[in-house]
Order: C-alpha cells, then sequence, then structure tokens
DNA sequence: ATCAGAAGTATCAAATAATGATAACTGTCA
DNA sequence: TGACAGTTATCATTATTTGATACTTCTGAT
C-alpha cells in the first residue's frame, strides 16, 4: 500500500482504474490471475474491484474462459470525450475533406505529455491495425507530428524535451540519437513541417504539418501515412505538403 | 448509500465510475457542482474521487474554470477495446474497402443490451458531429442496423423486444409505433437488409446489413448514411445494397 | 476414469481508509 | 465593499475495505 499523504485520494479508486489499464494491445482478455500478476493488487482485491466493474458494465466476462475483456462503455467515453474537445469537431470536417481530396490515410495528433495521441484516423488503406485506430500514444520524439509540434516551443524546451522524453524503437532504422532528433525537430521549427521515414514501420513515409494556437504553440498536428513503395520524401513532400499546410491552418488550435 | 447485498461489491469504485459517465455529449465540463448534481454524490465523495481521478490522470482541469474534463486517457481506453474486440480487425479493412470504392460514409454497429454502439465509423463527408465519431449509442429499434441485427433473432425475442426495448424520437418522422416497428424487422429479416428514412436526422437514408456469426445471429451490422437529397431509397439499394451486402458477409461475425 | 494442481469463489474478523459534516477560503458580481 | 456561490481543507467516527484463508470448480496429465 503506497503511503500517500493526500487526504483526499482514494486508494481504493485508483486501485479500480488500475484493472481498466491493466489492458492493452497485447493483454485483451485478462484472467484474475492475470490482473494479479500485472496490477500488483492483492488477488482478494482484484476479485473485488474485477467484479465491481463487471457489475457496473465496464468489463465483459467471457461465460467459458472467465477471463475479463474490456466493454462497449470504453468505447462510450471516447465518445464522451469526443465532444469535450473543441478541437476534434473543428477538425474532422478539415480531414474529411483532406481524405476524400488525396485519398491518402491522415491523422490528428495531440500533445499528450511526452507521447502524442491519435485523437482521429481516416484510413483509406489497410495497414498496420494499430496504425489505424485512435488512442494509440507513441513517443513524441520518435514521430513526425510530434517533432514538428514540439519545434514550436521555445529552444529551452526543444532541448530539455531532446535530452529527457522518452523514445521507442519500433524498427531497426528508429533514430534514437538524441542529438539527431533535436536537430529535425529544429529543423522542423524552421521548414514548417516534418518528416520522417521507417520510424514506426518499415517504408512508411510521415508527413506532418502542425496545427497552431494563437500563441504559435501546436498542440495539434495534422499527419499523413506513405508508403515508401509508391514515392520518396521530396515525392511526398511535393505532392502534399501544400494540402496539408492548409487543412492544418485551417484548423486553428 | 444504497444497500447492496454483495460482499465482493466495492461502492466506492463504483462511485468513481458514476464520476466519469457524468460526461457525455451534453455535459463536457463539469464543476464539481455540477458533479454533485448529476452523480447525486456528496460534495465530500465528489471532491475526493474527481481529485484522485484528476491526480490518476483520468480528468483534466481547466485552470481558470476550475471545471474538469475528459482526458486523453478516456481515448487510450478505446485503443484497448479495439484491440480486444477481434471483430473490430476483421471489419476495418472490408469498411475501409467499401468507403473508397463507394465515397460514402460506412458505419460499423454492434449490439450492445437495447442499444446499438457504433464502433467504427468512415465518414466522407461533413454530417453532424455525433454521426460521425466512436461510441455513439442509440436503441436498436430507431435505427436500421438495430433492426436488421435484430431481425435475425427468434420470433419470440423479436416481439419482447419490439414491445419492451427503449426507443427515442430525434426528428418528428421518427416511428414510435411499436407494431409498426415490430413489422419492419420482419421484413428486415425476410429481405436480409434495412432500410430507414428521416429516423435519426431528416432527409438521411440509412441501410444496414447484418453480419451474421455461424448460428445465424448478427450482432454487428455494416451501415451507411446517405442523403434524401441525392436519391431515394429505391435509388440507394440499388446502388448500394449489393456491395454493402457483400462487405458485411466478408466480415464473418 | 482419477487425481493433482491451478484458477476461481466465498467468508470473516480486524482496522484501515473512506465518510460526511463543517469550517475556511477564494473569487465574482451587485 | 459585502454577500454569495463555489471550492478547498480538516477531522472524529465508523462503515467499508481489507487480506488471509478456506472452499469449490475446472483442467489436463497419467
Amino acid at each position: 500500500m503506497e503511503k500517500r499523504q493526500d487526504s483526499l485520494y482514494v486508494s481504493t479508486l485508483a486501485r479500480g482504474l488500475k484493472i481498466l489499464r491493466a489492458f492493452d494491445e497485447s493483454h485483451v482478455a485478462l484472467s484474475l490471475t492475470d490482473l494479479v500478476e500485472r496490477t500488483g493488487l492483492e488477488k482478494s482485491a482484484v476479485q473485488r474491484m474485477a467484479h465491481t466493474l463487471h457489475v457496473e458494465g465496464m468489463l465483459e466476462r467471457d461465460a467459458n474462459t472467465r477471463r475479463f475483456r474490456p466493454s462497449h462503455a470504453w468505447l462510450q467515453l471516447a465518445y464522451a470525450y469526443y465532444w469535450s474537445d473543441p478541437l476534434i469537431a473543428r477538425a474532422l470536417p478539415k480531414l474529411i475533406e483532406f481524405s476524400q481530396a488525396n485519398a491518402e490515410t491522415v491523422n490528428l495528433a495531440q500533445m499528450s505529455g511526452e507521447h502524442i495521441i491519435y485523437s482521429l484516423r481516416l484510413p483509406t488503406q489497410r495497414i498496420h491495425f494499430g496504425a489505424s485506430i485512435v488512442g494509440r500514444r507513441v513517443p513524441v520524439l520518435n514521430t513526425a507530428a510530434g517533432r514538428v509540434m514540439l519545434s514550436t516551443r521555445s529552444d529551452a524546451e526543444i532541448d530539455a524535451a531532446c535530452a529527457s522524453w522518452t523514445m521507442e524503437a519500433w524498427t531497426h532504422k528508429t533514430v534514437m540519437d538524441r542529438a539527431e532528433i533535436a536537430r529535425r525537430v529544429r529543423a522542423a521549427g524552421r521548414d514548417g513541417y516534418c518528416i520522417t521515414r521507417d520510424q514506426m514501420l518499415l517504408n512508411e513515409i510521415s508527413l506532418a504539418a502542425p496545427v497552431k494556437g494563437p500563441d504559435g504553440i501546436a498542440h495539434a498536428a495534422v499527419q499523413i501515412s506513405i508508403s515508401a513503395i509508391d514515392a520518396n520524401e521530396d515525392q511526398v513532400v511535393q505532392k502534399f505538403l501544400r494540402s496539408l499546410l492548409d487543412t492544418a491552418a485551417g484548423i486553428l488550435g
């Protein structure tokens, strides 16, 4: 039991949330004992929390395997989120426009600490499943969208971020050299866009444009993924940059 | 304090969930007192729960208004859900295919009690915001997707559902006559599809095809929305039905 | 078919951690 | 400036959670 000296902190609730967060892309259906392992809670605690979440409709339970799974309620929460974030309503029509005009997969990414989170995705071809669905969080430093957002901040912030923020290597070509990343972030600041290749997926080119607020800081970015089989980076810039910048600028952070 | 004679039920956790569920499309940012009203909890309880959820990253807090808002974590939960439901991975490529081939908005809807929930949406034109984002729950009886799914069940179930399940009128043309709805559900069973008009939105035609499991029961449906300005119902059937049925059949519930 | 072990379920006494009342604070609008 | 609505902090009380353990069910190996 962690000692929080915060009289308003309700540890029971936190324990329940821990159960919810135990589910992710590689943990889609968890047994009681799985949950014990993943959360570090007592068996009894897991039993009670999972039971309560089940009763409350937050967890589905497979009748045969007795394993717990996320319920539809998790999508309902996303629905509430979408309404709560005014950026979404502004961005969606622009993204649809772009998607229809260019027939290419387009995403809205938002800053979320040291990560970006994809909050809107309009896939136009079958790509990797994780790249087609919303809610994915990936490090700012390893993505075009993250870098172009970061590039709108002050030099001090950029340096601090590049020096300490988390990174994740998905391919053997993922750049993990912080100095190199810092260089590219600054380049993005000068250029007003950022392009990467082979960072999250091999043969994937990613181009991102910032959605800037009135203060010039970007808390969101519009990003497209293009197969490097079909075009090289220059061609992608040539073909999509103007339209992408327009789309991003039309959103107004 | 409701007396639950369920020794495993943790009411503190349930209270916390109540806070999360207080947010919806018309309650996007709630103050402490709003939460008290909406949840029926004690002021102190709300204070503690909201505080804990904030600390745990489940609620954002506006520095000025002191109001709470859903956080990005709500989208992350959706991400976990998407991975957990195998139907999603099977359906997404098919929907993308359909969307690209027909340039029309296509959705995946799933049964969720007396409601359907939209779990995948690929909008191709700007429509009503709520109709473009996932997680929306609407009564089975008032939607083409709901009716076509219901139509795959036994006569007894259909009758029971039509007699008692919840309904909601969005337009003055929304059919609220249960006998009439039952007739249409049975027609959908015979036809293998369902079409509606003006039910959720005026001048909206909705066409749905069932995603049937091996037992013949549909737990999901593929659905498209077409503007009635552009075409009448017969034309929509003419133009899209075959392709839609193929798409749905290709998914395998 | 049987058994052993693992996984899941149920129970209970102990006391921690949640409770709700209330008081103090803060900001806002007449 | 003063009153009020909303928010934050405190604290004694005890209801609720807790964790250990015993019981049951399921699974798969022999």
